[in-house]
RNA sequence: GCUGCUGUAGCUCAGUGGUAGAGCGCGUCAUUGGUAAUGACGAGGUCGGGAGUUCAAUUCUCCCUAGCAGCACCA
């Protein structure tokens, strides 16, 4: 007999053998039918497995719903598979975990890779499957009869896969019936009729590399949304219709604010109405920059491809860098434009090497450290073309960088004042919330062990010492993430619909310094070494802006909005009055047109509201004869009745940036 | 870069082996209307580029290119 105790403290003896479906059947037929798993002693199980030993015991239902939605992803991965299987005999199965809102698998075809075409057939029989209500039976095996089986299956990535399980692990395969199997840690749900075959959908396919290296042969994954019933699904497909609705690619069109074209892939046109947000963002930041005291800076785009030796990105970087011949072009129509030994330029992917050698112009005291140097730097890195994505992943991009040189015991400081300053600049813009990760020391990577022990030390300091590493700011620390040449802080934003997005980070370099050859006379009158620390806190302005568009739906906050008002007329007659309210919002400083045209004030108040001016004054000639105008927010049914004077100081109010607001009451 | 899908008017998209269609937008005219679409008429397209099959290709095939969704990459 083996005693079992449950969550309200109660226990009671079994036998040695007793499977948790069994006790939860004891306990009432209600918890029977809903129990999908057990937790024993924190770690999830089946509910078929049977329990040998003194235990602590919690039945899981569908209202643990983590747990629960875990295990039913876990199984449509399952069900997948063998749907697959069976149409397509042949297919190898590999891999297929659940992700955040489904699951995957992997598959290794016979043929050709699934298609799109491909999907409504596996569904079909993926529901043939649940409905089966296939029991899910665990089997532990000994590892080399296993790979024999894959083997003699088949099976090559399966036998790969079992010979590297960890020595010292029980290796379990799950049945789905009796005619098809996974080798699988499980847990699993006790059979597949648990599923609700209404609650998930195969949304792509997709090339994915075994093991996720790309030299490994290429997999053909099959991806599905997967919930507990059908209610979650439909919610999840109104989410993601939400989400396309705000996708900035679509906004930029729409408002007029930036296009694409193959001529340039990768690098934005900026039209007239998105430049604003641009000017109106690095005027914010410029202030908030020369308020924390750092010197702006502007250096060359183009540089020797000698000095990008030194700096060591030649050798790690130039895949991704643009190289630019140091040549005139030929005009001779029989020669090559550019001879073949042209010395090399190239445009700078980062600003670092800059900044250091303008540290290096002149002999620097300790008495100048920390030395704050500002750039807004245009890089260009030549990305891979499956990388580049609207305005988040772009070949030309405007950094708001900086590099912060100073001494070793100042680092802490420093680091913890820009905990501050970005905090602030957030808050500022929108976003209430965001988290803070520290990345650790990659395979791959510059310096010594002490170095790294060093750095990432004074990084998890400063920001224990700013009070930023609790839950609020989902705190961690992520091993191999770092950068080569440094440790780094990084800062995810969540926007308003709950996705995340990395855009600050600082990093604490030891190395750029030594291979560039910066040094400070210090107060006992020899060279010392500063290190450096790479900042930025938009990351670019144009990933900025992107995610901006899409927190604010593109109804920028009036400070940002591109045309801040717009006055529009009722009737011709009020013409001479509406370009006056128009003027003297101009004179005002409001980014504001007339409306004059001859329409309806139904279709001008329709079209402003979808181009989302954040204010629309409406004027007839009631409010010529009063002297006054009717103001409409955007997204607002009912209006204020103003006197130009009100709304103007209104205006004017409102659409001062967050930091003059503040100064101002 | 890899896998799959897509590319038709400024935008969103329909369509066909016999050289094209809608809605919106744009232009003209009428309309002066009080808070999310006034009506009529009109002008817009080498159907992403190249090659092939065919009497005939926007349509079928191949290559290229760009975009989209993933993968890999993001120093």
């Amino acid at each position: 007999m083996i005693k079992i105790t449950l969550p309200d403290g109660s226990a009671r003896e079994v036998a040695s053998g007793t499977t948790p479906a069994q006790i939860a059947a004891d306990i009432g037929p209600g918890l029977a039918k809903a129990a999908l798993a057990v937790r024993i002693d924190g770690e999830v199980r089946d509910i078929m497995r049977p329990l040998e030993v003194d235990t602590k015991l919690a039945l899981i239902t569908s209202r643990d719903e983590d747990e629960a939605l875990e295990l039913a992803r876990h199984d449509f991965a399952h069900v997948l598979a063998e749907a697959v299987q069976k149409l397509y005999p042949g297919t190898q199965i590999t891999f297929g975990p659940s992700t955040d809102d489904g699951f995957y698998y992997d598959f290794a075809p016979s043929g050709d890779p699934f298609t799109d075409d491909d999907l409504p057939k596996i569904e079909e029989e993926m529901r043939r499957i649940i409905k089966a209500d296939k029991p899910l039976r665990r089997e532990v095996w000994e590892r080399d009869d296993l790979i024999a089986l894959w083997k003699k299956n088949g099976e090559t990535f399966k036998a790969e896969w079992a010979a590297e399980l960890p020595e010292n692990d029980e290796i379990s395969v799950y049945w789905s019936g009796d005619d098809w199997m996974d080798m699988c840690r499980g847990p699993h749900l006790p059979s597949t009729g648990k599923l609700d075959p209404q609650a998930f959908q195969l949304t792509r396919v997709s090339g994915a590399y075994w093991r996720g290296d790309q030299r490994n042969p290429q997999l053909s994954r099959i991806y599905g949304t997967g919930w507990l019933n059908k209610k979650q699904l439909k919610a999840h497909l109104v989410r993601l219709e939400e989400a396309a609705k705000r996708d900035h690619r679509k906004l930029g069109q729409e408002m007029d604010l930036f296009h694409f074209q193959p001529e340039a892939q990768g690098s934005v046109f900026w039209h007239s109405q998105g430049y604003v947000m641009w000017r109106e963002l690095e005027a914010y930041m410029r202030r908030k920059l020369d308020g924390a005291d750092y010197k702006e800076v502007k250096t060359p785009q183009i540089m020797d491809a000698r000095q990008w030796e030194a700096s060591g990105h030649w050798g790690k970087y130039r895949e991704n860098m643009f190289v630019v011949p140091d040549e005139v072009p030929s005009v001779d129509d029989d020669a090559p434009v550019i001879s073949a030994d042209a010395d090399m330029m190239a445009l700078k992917p980062m600003n670092c090497p800059a900044h250091v050698l303008i540290f290096r112009q002149g002999i620097k005291s300790y008495r100048d450290l920390p030395m704050r140097m500002a750039e807004f730097g245009c890089c260009h890195r030549n990305e891979p073309h499956g990388a580049l994505h609207g305005l988040l992943r772009v070949r030309q991009f405007t950094q708001d960088d900086a590099h912060i040189f100073c001494r070793e015991d100042q680092i802490v400081d420093e680091v913890r004042h820009f905990c501050d300053l970005l905090d602030g600049i957030y808050k500022d813009l929108g976003f209430e919330s965001y988290a803070i990760k520290l990345a650790l020391r990659p395979e791959k990577r510059f310096g010594t062990e002490e170095m790294w022990d060093k750095a990432e030390q004074n990084l998890r300091d400063a920001v224990h010492e700013a009070g930023r590493a609790g839950e609020e700011y989902q705190w961690e620390e992520l091993p191999g993430e770092g950068a080569f040449y440094s440790p780094k802080l990084e800062f995810h934003l969540t926007d308003a619909i709950g996705r995340t997005w990395q855009c600050g980070t600082i990093q604490l370099d030891y190395v750029l310094p030594e291979r560039l050859d910066a040094s400070y006379i210090g107060e006992d009158g020899a060279r010392h070494r500063p290190v450096m620390l790479h900042r930025a806190i938009l990351g670019t302005f144009e990933r900025f802006l992107g995610i901006m568009i899409e927190h604010h739906a593109g109804r920028m906050p009036t400070w940002l909005a591109p045309t801040q008002a717009v006055v529009a007329t009722i009737v011709t007659d009020a013409n001479d009055y509406a370009s006056d309210v128009t003027e003297k919002l101009k004179a005002a400083g409001i980014r504001v047109s007339a409306d004059l045209r001859n329409e309806k004030i139904n279709y001008k108040v329709r079209e402003h509201s979808l181009a989302k001016v954040p204010n629309i004054l409406v004027v007839g000639m009631r409010e010529a004869e009063e002297g006054k105008v009717a103001l409409r927010k955007l997204g607002q049914k009912e209006q204020m009745f103003l006197s130009v004077d009100e709304a103007v100081a209104m205006l004017t109010d409102e659409a001062l940036a967050p930091d003059l607001k503040e100064q101002n009451t």
